[in-house]
DNA sequence: AACTAGCTCAACCGCCTGCTC
DNA sequence: AGAGCAGGCGGTTGAGCTAGT
């Protein structure tokens, strides 16, 4: 039978926006508020496809984007998250406020990719000799840094049980106020968490299918080295924090499951 | 000045997943 | 249970811009 298309393409505008379809789509967002895109430019009087407002609006519009200028901070965090992450675009713009995943993944291709396949090359270069006991620790070979790449699952999650005795537990856990750099948020922390007031952010939890990340693994990595590419360490982390990430002692015990006990729905 | 190659990034496309009926 | 809908995601494209010749 086949999927319908999710509008009808027949007399819609295409290619670039104008200045006053963007101001009939902020206006109508700004008076209804996001969502139900596919009856969005009937009602708001766009020939456009509702998908194509949506993305304009995600990318582009939305008040809180910030555009331009990708700090050296934002940078490396792309990096260190796109090793962890791979090309999970949108969990990795959930981890830089105002960047959008589009701007990411143009930035990474763009600008990223090649300085880590060089980093990559160069570390390969140097590691030849010892390529026997690197193998062991699981290089795939292709050029990507795919080996510890966490498979993720974008599942929506709209259940959750917290374990609040677990909770607790990680609150008393809270990581050092320098994990946080420039307002950037290190993948497992809330902004409240340097503060050490709030509970735990779970977010971070909640984006991974967690049964099939073993932190262990993560945290005995072989990433490439990020300082190579020459714009320092972003979170001051040593080397003994793989992806200048800080995790407690107690964390590590008690795994990243521990928090969201619960099942997605 | 004209042409070309390379780069950037907004926008499109098709697929996937969750939700609703 | 399953079909259809809506939204979300990642990959790709192509227009516009810039630098080099």
């Amino acid at each position: 039978m086949g999927r319908s298309p999710c509008c009808s393409k027949e007399g819609l505008n295409r290619g670039a926006w104008t200045a006053s379809e963007d101001k009939i789509l902020t206006d109508y967002i700004k008076e209804h508020g996001e969502g139900s895109w596919r009856n969005l430019p009937k009602r708001a009087g766009l020939k456009r496809c509702g998908k194509s407002c949506r993305l304009r609006w995600l990318n582009y519009l939305r008040p809180d984007i910030k555009r331009g200028n990708i700090s050296a901070d934002e940078e490396d965090l792309i990096i260190r998250l796109h090793q962890l992450l791979g090309n999970r675009w949108s969990l990795i713009a959930g981890r830089l406020p105002g960047r959008t995943d589009n701007e990411i993944k143009n930035y990474w291709n763009t600008h990223l990719s090649k300085r880590v396949d060089d980093c990559r090359r160069k570390s390969a270069a140097g590691a030849s000799k010892n390529s026997k006991s690197k193998q062991a620790t699981g290089g795939n070979g292709n050029g990507t840094f795919s080996a510890n790449v966490v498979r993720t699952k974008a599942t929506r999650c709209s259940k959750i049980f917290i374990n609040p005795d677990l909770c607790d537990m990680n609150r008393e856990a809270v990581p050092p106020a320098s994990s946080k750099i420039n307002g950037l948020l290190p993948a497992v922390m809330s902004e409240s968490d340097t503060e050490g007031t709030d509970p735990i952010s779970l977010d971070f939890t909640l984006d991974f299918n967690v049964g099939e990340f073993c932190l262990s693994d993560l945290l005995s990595s072989d990433f490439c080295d990020v300082d190579e590419l020459s714009y320092g360490n972003a979170f001051g982390s040593s080397p003994d924090q793989p992806l200048g990430l800080s995790f407690s002692d107690e964390m590590l015990k008690c795994g990243f499951e521990s928090p969201v006990v619960g099942s997605i729905s």
